[in-house]
RNA sequence: GUUCCCAUCGUCUAGAGGCCUAGGACACCAGGUUUUCAUCCUGGUAACAGGGGUUCGAAUCCCCUUGGGAAUGCCA
């Protein structure tokens, strides 16, 4: 199948979530048809273009899995051919200078006014417009410019490209025709560089087209050409406008699937006519709702927080991530959620995509990380824990042989890397207590008494074992008048600080029960009320 | 202002006129298992934005209202 789709950012900050959900799909519908995923990098607002961002977007696209096919394609080498794209749509009469003859006069590509022949316009009917008296009514070669009266009875101007009316009739007040655009004099108005002012007209009428395509997602789409005007495609100064460089761009790489925000739905009206203009079969469209954040509106790069690199910083999984994502906005129809990559890609069906905007939620997105972290190979949890703990200073001090054991003992229990920073107390005597438990689980003298006979008990056996810790606390609380297990959350506090962990018996064992015994009577030494 | 798009539990979603007393997941609440926490198990609260049609029958089709979003750049 010819298939080739691409993602298209712009490197002008760090790239989020939305952009990268974008990515994901693209990824997902390529890999799904077998075509070819295209990188294309449009960096030609030079003024915010970075570096880092590029190298970010890369790190991002790797982290996530992202892999493309062929050559990156950077849009600003492509800057020559865009240029003269432009004098050739110039030269044929496609496009114009606003100011002919003037230096820095940006061109604007015109919609062409005999456009009844395109497979993306229609003829809607006649339509009447009343003008508003006393405002200037003017035609050029840019278009019409009017004026009307809303309901609320303020004067609005309003402006098109020429091609919105074709038959123009242009009445007075007294309803005499007093002026007509059609067939016959359209290239004469198409070389009025000064608007011409038609004094007295009161309204006028015309041939309503509409552009219209379907969309993969959103359906039958549609918009009276009347409402659309031509665009700058050359800037002042010479440079290419992005609607140029992204048509021009996407059919040098011969793109036929275009996955895209559908913020651009109303650039797609106006690209359809480029891609005709360029000589090319325009592609297929597929406009993504945005992804809004926790208040609801459309992620932008405002949005700190959802930096795709940081969720790598905050400790999530790249699968996790990329599932989750994946189901933001769409999903297979049937009741599965954690899906494999291969899993997504047999499933993915772009029609499927949701209509409307999802949000972004992380609470979901951490519970789904604790379900990959908890079915990970434990060797592979460990050695990435090991290294994303290496941001901690705890962690030059730690044998890596200890903390191979602390991993198996929590990997149940953690949701993300970052809650690999609570394992601190097992490498580090230096506890930090939390002051309720502490208050709660060390005041009682029976408990104090017990937890410091148990250390003499663990001083003397320094090494036990995991089964040997649990019959010596069932002892000390029996020869202490305790019941069982009652000195299991004390001794916790007293070794740990803190009242939540893994169990307390393995938890001594691992620390070492030698260890133990100083850090209670270490923390024993603190007073009751500490 | 105008044009276009959208609307199911708090959130992500299932739903293509009868399988809907609206299903699943996260979150939340209650109970069970567990020495704590987490896991796990059981149960629960919770939605078709509102109003009109069409139809024997509407979450689903149509219209209006409301609410949200986007576009309207010599940004991309």
């Amino acid at each position: 199948m010819d298939f080739r789709a691409r993602f298209a950012p712009s490197p002008t900050g760090q790239v989020h979530i939305g952009n990268i959900r974008t990515a994901i799909f693209n990824w997902l519908y390529t890999r799904h048809c077998g075509g070819e995923f295209l990188l294309r990098i449009e960096d030609t607002d030079l003024e915010r273009s970075t570096k880092q961002a590029i190298d970010a977007l890369f790190e991002c696209m790797k982290w996530l899995g992202l892999d493309y096919d062929g050559e990156v394609m950077y849009q600003t080498s492509q800057s020559e051919h865009h240029k003269q794209a432009a004098r050739d749509l110039v030269a044929r009469g496609c496009a114009y200078e606003l100011n002919p003859g003037q230096p820095g006069s940006p061109v604007l590509f015109r919609l062409p006014y005999d456009c009844d022949s395109f497979p993306f316009v229609r003829a809607c009917g006649r339509v009447r417009t009343e003008l508003a008296v006393d405002a200037p009514f003017s035609i050029s070669r840019a278009g019409l410019t009017w004026s009307v009266v809303n309901h609320k009875g303020k004067t609005v101007e309003n402006a098109a490209g020429l091609a919105g009316f074709k038959d123009l009739r242009v009445f007075d007040g007294a309803g005499n025709v007093i002026f007509t655009l059609d067939a016959s004099n359209i290239r004469e108005i198409e070389a009025l560089v000064e608007p011409k002012v038609i004094a007295g007209a009161a309204a006028f009428e015309f041939l309503r087209r509409e552009v219209f395509f379907h969309d993969l997602v959103k359906g039958d789409l549609a918009k009276p050409l009347d409402g659309i005007k031509d665009l700058v495609i050359i800037r002042s100064d010479g440079s290419p406008v992005f609607h140029l460089a992204n048509v021009c761009d996407d059919v040098t790489q011969r793109v036929t699937h275009i996955v895209r925000g559908d913020d651009h739905v109303e650039n797609t009206y106006r690209h359809l006519f480029l891609f005709q203009a360029l000589g090319f079969t325009p592609p297929t469209y597929a406009h993504l709702p945005m992804l809004v954040n926790a208040s609801g509106k459309p992620y932008s790069k405002r949005d700190g927080d959802a930096f795709v690199g940081d969720f790598r910083e905050k400790g999530f999984l790249p699968e996790a991530l990329f599932n989750y994502l994946s189901l933001l906005g769409w999903s297979p129809g049937d009741n599965r959620e954690k899906m494999t990559r291969q899993e997504l890609v047999e499933a993915f069906s772009i029609d499927r995509a949701q209509r409307s905007p999802a949000q972004f939620d992380l609470v979901k997105l951490v519970n789904m990380n604790g379900m990959y972290l908890a079915e990970m190979p434990l060797a592979r949890f460990e050695s990435e824990a090991w290294d994303f703990a290496g941001r901690w200073e705890w962690r030059a001090s730690a044998s890596r042989e200890l903390f191979s054991k602390v991993a198996a003992l929590m990997q149940t229990r953690t949701k993300t890397y970052q809650d690999v920073n609570a394992w601190k107390y097992f490498f580090c005597g230096e506890l930090e207590y939390d002051p309720k438990g502490f208050r709660k689980l060390l005041s009682d003298e029976t408990t104090r008494t017990a937890l410091a006979a148990l250390a003499d008990i663990f001083e003397r056996k320094p090494s036990m074992n995991e089964t040997e810790v649990e019959q010596t606390l069932r002892e000390v609380e029996s020869a202490h008048g305790m019941g069982a297990c009652r000195l299991n959350q004390p001794l916790r506090v007293a070794v740990t600080g803190v009242t939540v962990g893994g169990s307390m018996y393995e938890t001594a064992a691992v620390i070492g029960t030698g260890d133990c015994a100083s850090r209670i009577r270490k923390t024993l030494a603190l007073g009751s009320a500490s």
